[in-house]
DNA sequence: TAATCGTGGAT
DNA sequence: TATCCAAGATT
C-alpha cells in the first residue's frame, strides 16, 4: 500500500480553496467581490477579542444600527458606549474604542491608516488587531496571529515548546505560510479552519484541508498541542453590597473609577472585594455608602472572572425622600438604562427576588 | 515579563 | 460543579 502523497498544491492555495466552499457565514464579513468596509473590520475585530463569535454577534449589529459610522460613534457620550457595551466584557476596550474613533474622526477625516505600523498605535489595537484590518481591510499582507493560529501552526509544526515561550517560533511558521495574495482571506481562513476544524478538542482532522501536511497528526500529539504552561489556582474574594430602596422606589448605584476592573461601568455600592472570609454585617457598616438600618438579604451571588472568584451577600437598607448618599438614584424601570456588568445584573436581580 | 482584565458556552 | 477557552491589549 503506498502513502498517499501530499497534494502538489502549495498549503496556502489548499487553504484558499478549502475557505472558498467553507466560509462561514458571518456579520462582519464582506460577500465575495464586495469591498470590506475598515469601520466594520475594525469594530468586529475588537468586539471578538478573546470573544466568541456568538457573543459578538447580535452587539455587532447593535452597535453598527446605532452608530453607522466611525464619525456617529466618535461623537457618542462615552457612557453610551459603555452602556451598548455591557455584558461583552473587558470593558477597558469599549474606552479604547469610542478613543480610537475619535481619534480616526477628528484626526483622520475618518479614513482608517491602511498599514500594520499606524493601526498598531491606535488605543485598543494590538499586534493581532493591527494585522488583521491590514489584511482584512486593506489587503495587506500581515502575519495575523490569535488564538487559532497558533493552535494550528503547533499542530502543522508539531512545536512542543509550551505557550506563550512558543509565540516566536509559531508566529515564524505562520510567516512562512502567508501569501502575497488574498491576504485578507487567508487570514480569516486560517482562523476559521481552527475555529471548525482544528479545535481545541476532539479535532476533525479528516476534514482538514491540511492533514497530509500535519506533523503534529503523523506522531498522533495533535490534540496535545498547543502545550501550555499550568495556570494559577484561582482565589476567592469577597464582597457585601448595599441595597439602597429610596421612598419613591429609586435605588443607589454609583460608577466606579474609569481604570482597572470594570472600569467606567456602573455598580451597587459594595464593600472592598477581599480575599480571606465573608463580611459579616457590623464591620461592613463602616464602608456602606450612607448610613440606615441594613439587615442582611438571605442567600449568596456567584461570579467568576478572569483571575478570580467573587462571593457577594447583599445587604438591604430602605431610605426617606432625601439622603445624603454618594452615587446615583435609579428608578426601578430605569436600571435596564445603567452600564451594569454582569455581575451587578446578578446582583440586581437577587435583590428584586429578596428584598421586596 | 507577568498580571490584569469578563463573560458564557462546551465538556 | 469545575475547568477550559474564545478573532488579545495594556501596563
Amino acid at each position: 500500500m503506498v502513502k498517499p502523497m501530499p497534494s502538489p498544491t502549495s498549503l496556502p492555495l489548499r487553504l484558499l480553496d478549502w475557505y472558498d466552499r467553507n466560509a462561514r457565514l458571518l456579520p462582519w464579513r464582506a460577500r465575495p467581490g464586495e469591498m470590506a468596509d475598515p469601520y466594520r473590520v475594525w469594530l468586529s475585530e475588537v468586539m471578538l477579542q478573546q470573544t466568541t463569535v456568538q457573543a459578538v454577534a447580535p452587539y455587532f449589529l447593535r452597535f453598527l444600527e446605532r452608530w453607522p459610522s466611525v464619525h456617529a460613534l466618535a461623537q457618542a457620550p462615552v457612557e453610551d458606549v459603555m452602556h451598548a457595551w455591557a455584558g461583552l466584557g473587558y470593558y477597558a476596550r469599549a474606552r479604547n474604542l469610542h478613543k480610537c474613533a475619535q481619534v480616526v474622526s477628528e484626526w483622520r477625516e475618518g479614513h482608517f491608516p491602511d498599514d500594520e505600523d499606524a493601526l498598531r498605535k491606535l488605543p485598543g489595537i494590538g499586534d493581532y488587531t493591527a494585522a488583521a484590518i491590514a489584511a482584512i481591510a486593506f489587503g495587506r499582507r500581515a502575519v495575523v496571529m490569535d488564538g487559532n493560529v497558533e493552535r494550528v501552526m503547533a499542530r502543522l509544526f508539531a512545536v512542543r515548546e509550551p505557550l506563550p515561550a512558543a509565540k516566536p517560533t509559531l508566529k515564524g511558521h505562520a510567516a512562512s505560510l502567508t501569501p502575497e495574495t488574498r491576504p485578507g482571506d487567508y487570514a480569516q481562513a486560517v482562523m476559521d479552519l481552527g475555529a471548525t476544524i482544528c479545535t481545541p478538542r476532539n479535532p476533525a482532522c479528516g476534514l482538514c484541508p491540511w492533514m497530509d501536511a500535519c506533523e503534529g497528526r503523523k506522531l498522533g500529539i495533535e490534540e496535545s498541542l498547543p502545550a501550555k504552561v499550568e495556570k494559577a489556582e484561582k482565589p476567592t474574594r469577597h464582597g457585601l453590597a448595599f441595597w439602597t430602596v429610596r421612598k419613591d422606589g429609586a435605588v443607589l448605584l454609583r460608577r466606579r473609577p474609569p481604570s482597572g476592573l470594570l472600569g467606567g461601568m456602573m455598580e451597587v455600592p459594595s464593600t472592598p472585594w477581599r480575599e480571606g472570609g465573608a463580611w459579616e454585617l457590623e464591620p461592613a457598616r463602616a464602608e456602606a455608602p450612607l448610613n440606615a438600618e441594613w439587615r442582611l438579604l438571605p442567600g449568596l451571588v456567584r461570579h467568576t472572572f478572569t483571575h478570580f472568584h467573587l462571593e457577594m451577600r447583599l445587604a438591604t437598607a430602605r431610605t426617606g425622600n432625601n439622603p445624603l448618599a454618594r452615587g446615583i438614584w435609579c428608578p426601578l424601570d430605569q436600571l435596564g438604562d445603567q452600564a451594569l456588568p454582569t455581575i451587578m445584573r446578578k446582583l440586581v436581580r437577587h435583590a428584586l427576588a429578596k428584598a421586596y
